[in-house]
DNA sequence: AGGCTGGCTAGTGGAAACCATAGCCAGAAC
DNA sequence: GTTCTGGCTATGGTTTCCACTAGCCAGCCT
């Protein structure tokens, strides 16, 4: 009667696994130290998220960024100037034969190192089983693209039994 | 003079190849079709996000939960509710001896599914620079952990020159 | 019976995100 | 010059996010 469900299902342990001085999870908080708060703070909106798919998709000129995200103009300004003070594009200037200098907006290292999160995300989305929606492919064969977890010693880190260990990074500072 | 970036840095062009009926960019529109939208409804919040990294990190019951985040108890309840109504976790009874029944919070399929998407993350947050943080690594080899992108045939799609080609799901749809 | 504890809920308030509309400015076109 | 256009900026409003404080309820402990 207690625990009804115990068995019953594959207990869910935690993903990752935690070891040595991780192992007891009151002696430290992943909040403030964590990476991924860090990316958030500069792709954690909507409008940069959508911006920057559709820079992959190949949109450069600001009106057309804002037309096709369906962003209004004074957010794609506002993002967009985020996302080029933060390192993710680069606001280049050009200029059509017979028109005025204009500025378009391209990827950066850092902007195009951004595509696995995307994939990862459409990936998921798919999951959601909404219909409708856009794939991506691979160019060469055609099948759909999502993302791999692996090491980087090549291993494949299959999902169900993903297991892994925190470490800090190597000047030994202390946790907070 | 027309152009000086021009040749001087690589053409930076679109990530993604656009072919078909996606040549023509002025005639489709990923708005609302965007499956990265369609994930980003169910955890495009910093406080879903985190509160899946501290399930990934084995965190289950509500004040643990509530507390290794940082985030306000009234945050975290109302964001546990919508991230179990979302099917990313489930509300489990457990009950220790001695103790009133207590509920805690465990990832579903779903859930555990979007472990490539953290993972994408923080490998891309970890390019930001910022010392310190926290770093997966393969509980195998001891290596960190990070995403590949790889199409369903199992090519590698590499990140300078991927490509990619757009399709609708199988029923035909027309474009928005 | 009264207290304590875990797991919330409610109220308030500030900040940020986003939308809508309107206006501004540089410079090519006329 | 005047107009037009692309690329913004400004103003005002709604909604969502999140923090802070306070309180509630179930049920075990005494």
């Amino acid at each position: 009667m207690t625990q009804p469900a115990g068995p019953a299902e594959p207990d869910t342990d935690a993903v990752i696994a935690l070891t040595g001085r991780f192992a007891d999870r009151d002696r430290w908080q992943a909040e403030g130290w964590c990476r991924i708060e860090h990316a958030l703070e500069l792709i954690g909106t909507r409008s940069a998220m959508i911006l920057m798919r559709e820079l992959y998709y190949g949109g450069r000129r600001f009106d057309e960024l804002a037309r096709r995200t369906g962003l209004t103009e004074a957010v794609a300004a506002k993002r967009l100037k985020q996302l080029v003070a933060d390192g993710l594009l680069q606001r280049r200037p050009y200029q059509e034969p017979g028109k005025r200098t204009r500025y378009e907006y391209v990827l950066t290292d850092l902007g195009r190192e951004l595509f696995p999160v995307l994939v990862a995300l459409m990936q998921w989305g798919e999951r959601l089983g909404r219909d409708g929606g856009v794939e991506l492919v691979h160019a060469g064969c055609g099948s759909p693209l999502g993302v791999v977890v692996k090491c980087a010693k090549g291993h494949e880190v299959a999902l169900p039994d993903t297991a892994a260990r925190l470490v800090t990074d190597g000047n030994g500072t202390d946790l907070p």
